[in-house]
RNA sequence: GGCGAGUUGGCGGAGUGGUUACGCAGCGGAUUGCAAAUCCGUGUACACCGGUUCGAUUCCGGUACUCGCCUCCA
């Protein structure tokens, strides 16, 4: 059986994964907080732990992993969306409205980018009696305590606390910049319920009318759903503090002994710029927009192109070089029918704590010896070449270059207006151009290459790019194309 | 201030105590009426300073710089 060797954050190693259960291996990766559409920061995650889930599958079997990814719909971002896109709704239906749009768009965008569905999506909404449930134990066995209509997790009583990132309480205090609250034993100790008022969405609990915190909703999801102790739990790097430090605290002191996960997974930050895309600084790239300027696959290998680990600085450069391999891949590939394994090269490379860029190596190295079947299949592990993704659109997928553009798809291709407006060709000017190019093919069967050159030349300068072939010529539109160029045709 | 990550050829990005990463771009060639595509060939990079070693880009220590977390954040 193949060796997984992953770096767990927890012990700040690499370690050869060992599964509890081989045959019930069990994931737990922190999903969205449904308010906005969803940035391509947080599809990394989501697409990293695609490539671990469909490895686990790979080598444990695909009915002996169970992949949790949660759906945070409670939560002050949201409750203050409510009102703001649903005025007049009761609290609670509209936030619902605000997150079950939402949770399309990111159920949506994470398909398109190839993500295997989770085994399970749960939403915080549905999982509140839980909340409320771990919340008492927390309060009877001394380490939760309720004041002024809150319940706090009382952090001195968690001597592990800052284990997983690395600080002790004493750092933490020396940074504080929590917040402080009369009602706080200690500045350090971190919300579990929080009263709501009458304009708030908020559950019936013990402790009045109110909301979960945030860090109290995973930590409920993953023991209700993996139990107590489960295998992996992953998210990003973000997360590490406070969010993953307070779910230990809360799930070890609830369930004493249990452990709960074994190895925790960190992805990297992407950036722009040099910076961190965040929603804050206001420097994020939405999978939407993304998504119109290249096929979600081109974003999935671009993803896939610096190890989960590292800071992946986003750019235009990655795009196009993600869209020429998966070109050249796809033509390769089109009509071979998959090997039943994968390249060992490209599982080696992806078990050794998920080296992508390795595997993708040994998939270039694939693709070079015409090993076209073990290519295809080992793009599969990858989750590229899949069905789900549907047929490259390569009218939306720009390059420098531009891309190739079936003849009979042309009509209506957006090309660049002087105003940068996307603006389509019209027939008249779609038939000059077919025109031209048949005057062409005309000239060069009868040898007179001046001609041909002359029409290439001129439909060149209208960004109109040319290729033959045995079977005929044909064009594509390139980045440089303008209506004001087509206009100018003769 | 505390904690952590990083610095690899023109660019991206792996990796390794001594042997080709890989991709893109570039250059040379084959092929092509031209162009594209394709194919062949090509580039002695590992921030700086010490140490360990027969030998370090790779291990250890320090310096500089960059970035992240410490507040919601993937």
């Amino acid at each position: 059986m193949t060796e997984i060797k992953l770096h767990n954050s927890a012990t700040r190693r690499k370690e050869v994964f060992t599964p509890i259960d081989p045959t019930n291996v069990r994931m737990y990766v922190c999903g969205p907080t449904v308010y906005d559409r969803a940035h391509i920061g947080n599809a990394r995650p989501v697409v990293v732990f695609d490539v671990l889930y469909r490895l686990l599958r790979h080598v444990y079997g695909a009915d002996h992993v169970k992949y949790v990814r949660n759906i945070t719909d409670i939560d002050d971002k949201i409750n203050k969306r409510g009102p703001e896109d649903y005025p007049g709704l009761a609290p609670l239906d509209a936030i619902a409205k605000v997150t079950d749009k939402t949770s399309r768009w990111f159920v949506e965008d994470m398909r398109a980018l190839g993500c295997l569905d989770p085994d399970e999506q749960p939403r915080a909404t549905q999982f509140v009696p839980p909340m409320i449930a771990m919340i008492e134990r927390l309060i009877a066995k001394g380490h939760a305590y309720e004041a002024e209509g809150h319940v706090l997790f009382e952090v001195g009583t968690y001597e592990a606390y800052g284990a997983l990132s690395g600080r002790s309480t004493d750092d933490m205090i020396a940074g504080a910049r929590v917040e402080v609250a009369p009602y706080k034993r200690d500045p350090m100790d971190f919300v579990l319920w929080k009263p709501s008022d009458d304009a708030t969405p908020g559950w019936d609990s013990p402790w009045g009318r109110g909301r979960p915190g945030w860090h109290i909703e995973c930590s409920a999801m993953a023991s209700e759903l993996l139990g107590n102790t489960f295998d992996i739990h992953g998210g990003g790097s973000d997360l590490m503090f406070p969010h993953h430090e307070n779910e230990i605290a809360q799930s070890c002191c609830a369930a004493p002994g249990a452990g709960f996960a074994n190895v925790w997974l960190h992805n990297g930050m992407i950036n722009v710029d040099g910076r961190k895309m965040s929603k804050s600084l206001g420097n994020f790239l939405t999978v939407e927009d993304l998504r119109a300027q290249a096929p979600a696959e081109v974003l999935r290998l671009a993803l896939l192109g610096t190890q989960y680990r590292g800071t992946l600085d986003w750019t235009q450069q990655k795009l196009d070089e993600a869209t020429g391999a998966l070109q050249k891949w796809r033509t390769l590939v089109d009509n071979v029918e998959a090997s039943r394994q994968p390249s060992e090269t490209v599982l080696t490379a992806l078990s050794d704590d998920l080296n992508t860029p390795l595997a993708i190596a040994a998939m270039h190295r694939l693709a070079k010896k015409g090993a076209l079947a073990d290519l295809k299949a080992s793009g599969f592990l990858l989750g590229l070449f899949t069905n789900e993704l549907g047929d490259w659109d390569w009218r939306t997928a720009a390059s420098e270059e531009g891309l190739a553009v079936p003849l009979p798809s042309i009509a209506g291709f957006a090309v660049s207006s002087e105003a940068g407006a996307e603006a389509s060709p019209t027939k008249a000017q779609i038939e000059l151009i077919q025109g031209l190019i048949a005057e062409r093919d005309r000239s060069r069967e009868n040898t007179d290459f001046a001609r041909a050159d002359e029409i290439r030349e001129q439909l060149t300068a209208a960004g109109i790019i040319l290729t033959d072939h045995a079977d005929g010529t044909g064009w594509k539109v390139g980045r440089s194309c303008t209506l004001a160029k087509l206009e100018a045709l003769k």
